[in-house]
DNA sequence: CTGAAAGCGCTTACAG
DNA sequence: CTGAAAGCGCTTACAG
């Protein structure tokens, strides 16, 4: 009983054509009389026409698909990865979520294999690559990285934009901190590398203390044991995590020492994480548009893939957002 | 300079054969000698032969791509999306996914829509569905759902399970909790819906107090609202959150309210979400493993999609994991 | 055991 | 303005 898809040769015996005249219909450009045309396409709609991918693809030599490459990881991933399929479907593009696990090599070469698969058009990957490793023949499609910030990648990044740190460091020194430790994220995400170095650059300028550097990677844990690893004469302190996972763990670290928040120590994060207002205290953040980082990436690979120039983005994606965890600040105090 | 992919034409005259030996030596299907197969499959590896997918599906009328529907919300779905892309990527399918947000209606048809466009052969949808506005000819690809509990539905119903919550209430009445409160969650969740009615005939049979029922959403605003509206006199009270991020609600407005956990009030949660292990105190809950789940749902619906028998789950996806929120219990104490 | 050939459903020069 | 025809790269009966 299954009724196939019509194809367009059925769709030219019911409306009394030639094929190729449904596929120009279809397509708005040979040279049809609009009569011919509307009829077609009338026939068509009540048809419930839709024209074969497949088919089209071969004749065109274009697959119509791009390529994303994502991964489990303690991060708004799938926000990004909604706004870039919102993106990819308003351009006509389907889209293919390639999950991977395992080293940053292994992705990378994933990744390379993809783009030479010669199956899809273009590849938008949100888990770190190895720029070196990322060698790309001619025909190789497009490859566009979210967290790479490397000069022979095509990258966003927006998402390693760190400079709202200064800002935050700068507003705590003027409210009176003194003492200062950056707990980082993994190595290989250019955001925590930036965000890293911002925080290097900041506290040497103001010539503010730092207990240094510690941790590398998202996750609650380092941020715990961040606070458990330091000596009881460390407060005050203001701990800059490198985002909210980690801040979290930084403010049950502190509790487990003793420490009030933000009476002996004040911390921040980032991202603005669906948690981070609800902790107690509340967290200070830099919240980031991640659904609108998908579609600013997906609109950035759209363009390679069609040879155009690359958008310019427009609003800036990140604020700061001062909450409890720092006694706020900048708004309401000083 | 751009070489074109290799085709099996190209192998065909590299390898001094015809071009059907080659689709013959590559699929292992004619009678090829073993001599010639295996020099076809070297020369077709050295020149880094790719079969085109496009050409393979016209010809096999099989697109050999399935969909998954998605969106944004705080929830797990990436990792279901995770697993669900692995179990396609080994079973040999393209994994297409299709952002969507708006209404429950609006959901279901682009899911029909889907299903009915003949370029999937299959539609995994992680957001709630109308079970009664999914109308499928019998020519639509099927679908699966893993939100929707319907008879009409493929649904693994996995998540739905609210069984281990009659534990978590009992181990309570036991450790002598006599008044109970459930924030819930959406109504279009099944494992929300369970989890409310599971609520209520535990409570019912074990003859404790109920506050009642409240909230409908998946957020920390409602789990904190539930805890502002409280009378004064509501505690000693026992929460039942509908997930993490309620109890994270909950926990917030506890101690806005001035009530200490698990002191005055004790809360469980569900999902055991990234933060949840870190909280102050820690939460009470039940862990899901979301990217086995995205597995099991993805079997469920290749073997929908093959016609075959839909595989029988082995372990169960969920176990309590008793922490600071409840004061810990079963284990520890009584 | 191997090859010549048809055909999947499109797009797009080319004739008329 | 419309139609007949080629061809994209495969799979798969069918001859030999």
């Amino acid at each position: 009983m299954s009724a196939r898809q019509p194809t367009s040769h059925d769709v030219a015996r019911a409306a009394g054509v030639s094929q190729s005249t449904v596929s120009y219909a279809l397509s708005g450009k040979g040279t049809i009389a609009p009569r011919t045309r509307e009829h077609v396409l009338a026939v068509a709609a009540s048809m419930g026409y839709r024209p074969n991918l497949a088919a089209r693809s071969m004749r065109t030599q274009r697959s119509g698909r791009l390529a994303v490459v994502t991964g489990v990881t303690v991060d708004n991933r799938l926000r990004m990865l909604t706004g870039a399929a919102e993106v990819a479907a308003e351009a006509g593009y389907a889209l293919d979520t390639h999950s991977v696990d395992g080293t940053a090599e292994a992705r990378t070469e994933r990744v390379v294999d993809l783009a030479r698969s010669g199956q899809v058009e273009g590849v938008l990957t949100f888990l770190p690559v190895v720029p070196d490793a990322l060698t790309l023949d001619d025909d190789a499609a497009p490859v566009v990285a979210e967290t790479a910030l490397d000069e022979q990648l095509r990258t966003t990044g927006e998402l390693a934009d760190a400079g709202l740190l200064g800002t935050v460091i700068s507003a705590l020194a003027a409210a009176g901190h003194r003492r200062f430790l950056h707990v980082a994220g993994p190595e290989h995400f250019a955001s925590a590398r930036s965000r890293r170095d911002v925080y290097l650059a900041e506290v040497e300028r103001l010539g503010v203390e730092s207990l240094g550097v510690v941790g590398s990677a998202w996750s609650p844990e380092s941020g715990r044991a961040a606070m458990l690893a330091l000596p009881d004469d460390a407060v005050p302190l203001a701990v800059i995590a490198a985002n909210d996972y980690v801040a979290l763990g930084v403010l049950r670290g502190a509790a487990e020492r003793g420490w009030s928040v933000p009476g002996d120590l004040v911390v921040t994060g980032w991202d603005d994480a669906d948690f981070s207002a609800f902790t107690s205290p509340s967290l200070t953040t830099i919240p980031v548009d991640f659904v609108e980082a998908g579609r600013r990436a997906m609109r950035r690979l759209v363009a390679a893939v069609r040879g155009e120039e690359p958008p310019r983005p427009t609003a800036p994606l990140q604020r700061v957002v001062w909450r409890e965890s720092t006694g706020n600040l900048p708004r309401t105090a000083g």
